[in-house]
DNA sequence: GAGCACTGC
């Protein structure tokens, strides 16, 4: 039997590229159980991840040779089990899913073999995914402590000697105490098996569920090589095994008992929530008034406002004082009336109005309506400015616009001489450009005492931003929202899916009408969950109200994003599964209950290792309350935490970390430098970044030529300051012009700022995608998108091109509008668009500004990044990841399961000397050293 | 052989 697997394993390897012992058991199994030759071919296409071939077809005749059949010998279940499986094929298996008491005992059998089937094939793969997850998540608690301590012992030799200020030493004793923490828990880990399995989710609650796991458990250690002796039956026979088991009981209870039983195991593993406080209870409650689109109505909803009866006190504030801290609830109508109220007491006379948003569709929408209640068309006397769209003319006296907009004004009007007033709104998302903005506007009403400022912000932070603009008045102005029970679990829980999944059938079952809403970190997550709750709710059928589940992520086609504005059907629910977008760019009506797992992805950044990344972190207070507010929007909600309240009130830091304290801080640094700001170190910050990351963002500048030996802006860095791209992307388009292939260059900028969402490569028809991809080259990443680019361009930007291509066209339209005003802003810099076909010149030119990310190849086959010297590797996305050039430049390293380098383009050694002498002038010397001789550059 | 949350200029 061993020889068999031994045998199948390396077929496999073959066929696939790859084979663990888990899908060569599962090939094995299907050997058996195959009927004929054919019916095997069939079931190993089925499987996935093989492909019909000649080879395939091959090796599974000899496959279904090798294994011994036993036909002659199966029992009478699985005899029909084989029958009704072909049965089901032939049929279309969903139909059958569906509850159908009066169809013929051949159709239940095969709705419940192929419920059983995929009930089986499912759990295991989705245990043995789970079990991955946790391995790498050890991993990475490895890597992150190794970080640590590394970092420690830096600081220390780095800073021996040299007086702490209080911050660093508490910085360094939390690090420490960090490294002590890690070590002890690795230990507790290692002797006592202290991981308690989760709790099974399940499709028709029958299965035993010990006997399950025990199972996957033992299947697992095989995988870890545990057991020695490998048994690749072993988990057949034990699923044979439930089978029967199951088969008997399901045969015999086909009635409305079984149905109780079902409905019965909901609430077995039904999880205890306690209540323990109400929040944004509030007297006022809104309004019933109908909509009313006439000018009289508009003015009457207006009056009805929270804000309406603050009006005089507000602008009293405003002329009494230089800044004031407006906190305003949700629904207080901060943002539409404020401006009005400003405009009406005549502050539109001396400049206009600015009111700055963190979204571009907030801008859009909120200059609409403000328009709307003016009696004003949009671009007038109100008007929105957002990239790529600026929706304003002289007349505009109110102008709504994304921070980032206003942050680019600044650079060619520093004393926004133009504005009387800014609203800061939203100022508690603390982005980065709010940040800097603060910094500047805060600086600007030293200088400018006509200017004034209002900050809008959240509760919690509102005393802080108080302090920060000098002891400030805070205006605290009530909302409407609904009062919003938040309940949270009697004792954490170990798996926040199965608990996930759990609470929402709870909620399904248990509570009133009501949309619900649930968090997830991402993508990957929310497929899981919504296969989850298909088959649970599937296997419920006819018990449960209907179940409509939405997910809503970012990358989601816009056509599938809409699902969730759309009504619930009469006597449904549905359900949103949602990732962070949910938390605040988008609101959905109907929302009642909000299902919070406390977690959601971080992406941040580390000075010292240069490197980014995007872990799964627990949430803040803040945003578990804005998650929970999301439920108390038309009516009372619930919120249901999956934490206990202890770790809410002990573990969730108040806010979360503001995103320039985890950001490189480049761009950041060439902004500031271009508007005449020298002392970054001194700079007002709200938050100071760490000091070692504006160390480095000094460093990255100096070395593309941007700044000088003294700090200051040299002439390259105030054309690349002109670009609202990333340092090294702007250098790249400065450089064009010197290889004369500006043309080109500007279309890899274009579309590498898109970010990685270009090509698109769905599970099912990952093989078409990547024959696709390859079409557009292998000359490296960064010439692939110029390739993809130049071809759509040639079909006149075709919709259709796009979806023949596995290419995302939402992501090529936004590569179009950046590159067309790239193209702008490269004739306000004196560049003329050449075009160049030589690759050299475009590969020198993408060189000049990704020279500080270049690597080596090694002789395992990894790389290793020249300066700061740190072992890489390709990213298996990359056109490059199997042809392995010795020399490369990256434009990204990310830390994901590994370092990985991102869109990669083969160089040759010389041209980095050539380019970057003051950088790389030891790399011949470094060369020869490694024993490659000058002969290598 | 991985797996990218969300914004913004």
């Amino acid at each position: 039997m061993a020889d068999l697997k031994k045998w199948v394993d390396c077929h496999l390897m073959r066929l696939m590229g790859r084979c663990t012992p888990l899908v060569s058991c599962h090939v094995i199994t299907l050997a058996k159980e195959a009927s004929s030759l054919s019916d095997l071919t069939d079931k190993l296409v089925n499987c996935g991840g093989l492909v019909l071939s000649e080879d395939l077809c091959n090796f599974s005749r000899a496959l279904y040779q090798k294994v011994p059949h036993k036909q002659s010998g199966l029992s009478a279940y699985q005899k029909e089990e084989i029958e009704v499986a072909k049965l089901v094929r032939k049929q279309a298996t969903y139909k059958l899913l569906e509850p159908d008491d009066e169809a013929p005992i051949g159709n239940i059998i095969s709705k419940e073999c192929s419920n059983k089937k995929r009930c089986r094939e499912n759990d295991i793969v989705e245990e043995a995914r789970k079990r991955s997850r946790r391995r790498y998540l050890g991993r990475r608690v490895e890597k992150i402590l190794s970080e640590v301590a590394d970092n420690i012992r830096d600081q220390e030799e780095t800073f021996e000697g040299v007086k702490l200020t209080q911050g660093e030493e508490r910085d360094s004793w939390y690090k420490k105490e960090l490294c002590k923490l890690g070590k002890k828990l690795s230990k507790e880990e290692d002797s006592t098996d202290q991981y308690r399995m989760p709790d099974a989710y399940d499709i028709d609650g029958a299965i035993n569920q010990e006997r399950r796991f025990s199972v996957l458990s033992r299947h697992d250690k095989d995988i870890e090589g545990v057991k020695k002796k490998m048994n690749p039956f072993l988990e057949q026979e034990a699923w044979e095994q439930h089978q029967i088991e199951k088969a008997t009981l399901k045969f015999g209870s086909r009635d409305r008992k079984v149905n109780a039983e079902d409905y019965d195991y909901v609430f077995e593993d039904q999880i205890d929530f306690v209540k323990l406080s109400v929040m944004g209870d509030t007297d006022e409650r809104p309004n019933e008034t109908k909509a009313k689109t006439s000018f009289e109505g508009l003015q009457e909803d207006r009056k009805s406002l929270p804000i309406y009866s603050y009006r005089d006190k507000l602008l009293q504030d405003v002329s009494d004082n230089q800044v004031i801290i407006l906190v305003g609830q949700t629904g207080s109508g901060k943002t539409t009336q404020l401006p009005q109220y400003l405009h009406e007491a005549g502050y539109t006379k001396k400049g206009m109005i600015a009111c700055t948003q963190p979204r571009r569709v907030a801008a859009m929408s909120v200059a609409a309506r403000v328009s709307q209640e003016m009696g004003v068309k949009v671009g007038h006397e109100v008007g929105y400015s957002i990239r790529f769209e600026d929706c304003t003319s002289e007349k505009t006296l109110i102008k709504y616009m994304t921070d980032g907009m206003l942050l680019r004004e600044f650079l060619h009007e520093p004393d926004l001489a133009s504005y009387s007033v800014i609203i800061v709104d939203e100022a508690h998302e603390r982005t980065i450009s709010t940040d800097v903005l603060l910094g500047l506007v805060k600086d600007e009403a030293c200088h400018r005492k006509d200017l004034k400022l209002v900050i809008s912000s959240a509760t919690l932070d509102a005393k802080k931003f108080s302090t920060y603009f000098n002891s400030a008045p805070i205006i605290e102005i009530p909302g409407r929202a609904y009062p919003v029970d938040i309940l949270y679990t009697k004792t954490p829980e170990v798996d926040y899916i199965d608990a996930t999944i759990g609470t929402i059938l709870q909620i399904h079952i248990t509570e009133p009408v009501g949309d619900i809403l649930v968090f997830l970190t991402g993508q990957e997550e929310i497929d899981a969950v919504h296969e989850l709750l298909n088959y649970r709710t599937r296997s419920l059928g006819t018990k449960i109200r209907e179940l409509v589940i939405c997910p809503i992520y970012a990358n989601l086609p816009t056509e599938l994003q809409a699902k969730i504005f759309e009504p619930t059907p009469d006597g449904a629910r549905k359900v949103v599964l949602a990732t962070n977008i949910a938390e605040t760019s988008l609101t959905i009506d109907g929302i009642k209950y909000v299902v919070d797992p406390g977690f959601c992805k971080i992406k941040s950044y580390n000075p010292h290792t240069k490197m980014e990344s995007l872990l799964i972190n627990p949430i803040s207070k803040a945003s578990a309350n804005q998650r929970a507010g999301r439920s108390g929007r038309t009516g009372p909600g619930k919120c249901f935490r999956l934490y206990t309240y202890y770790d809410y009130d002990h573990d969730l830091e108040v806010n979360t970390v503001p995103e320039i304290q985890r950001t490189n801080l480049a761009t950041v640094v060439l902004t500031l430098k271009s508007l005449g700001i020298h002392d970054l170190v001194n700079f007002d910050f709200m938050d100071p970044p760490p000091s070692e990351a504006l160390l480095r963002a000094l460093e990255q500048l100096f070395a593309l030529n941007a700044l000088n030996a003294k700090g200051e802006l040299t002439k390259t860095g105030r054309r690349m300051a002109e670009f609202p791209l990333d340092p090294m992307l702007s250098k790249m388009v400065v450089a064009s012009e010197k290889y004369n292939c500006s043309n080109e260059i500007l279309s890899i900028a274009a579309m590498l700022s898109v970010g990685n969402s270009i090509f698109f490569r769905p599970k099912d028809k990952k093989v078409y995608a990547d024959m696709a991809r390859m079409k557009f080259g292998n000359e490296g990443d960064c010439i692939t998108l110029l390739n993809v680019y130049d071809s759509w361009k040639e079909t006149d930007f075709s919709t259709q091109w796009c979806y023949e291509n596995y290419i995302q066209i939402r992501s090529m339209k936004r590569a179009r509008d950046i590159r067309d005003q790239l193209e702008g802003l490269l004739k306000r810099v004196n560049i003329e668009i050449r075009s160049n076909n030589d690759l050299v010149a475009i590969k020198k030119a993408i060189m000049s500004g990704f020279f500080l990310h270049a690597a080596k190849l090694q002789k395992d086959g990894s790389y290793r990044t020249l300066k700061n010297p740190q072992t890489v590797y390709i990213h298996p996305t990359s056109g490059l990841v199997e042809r392995r050039p010795r020399w490369v430049v990256y434009s990204e390293l990310v830390l994901t399961t590994k370092e990985y380098i991102r869109q990669v383009t083969e160089v040759k050694p010389e041209w980095l000397v050539e380019i970057a002498p003051h950088y790389y002038d030891g790399l011949a010397t470094m060369a020869m050293s490694h024993g490659q001789g000058k002969s290598a550059l």
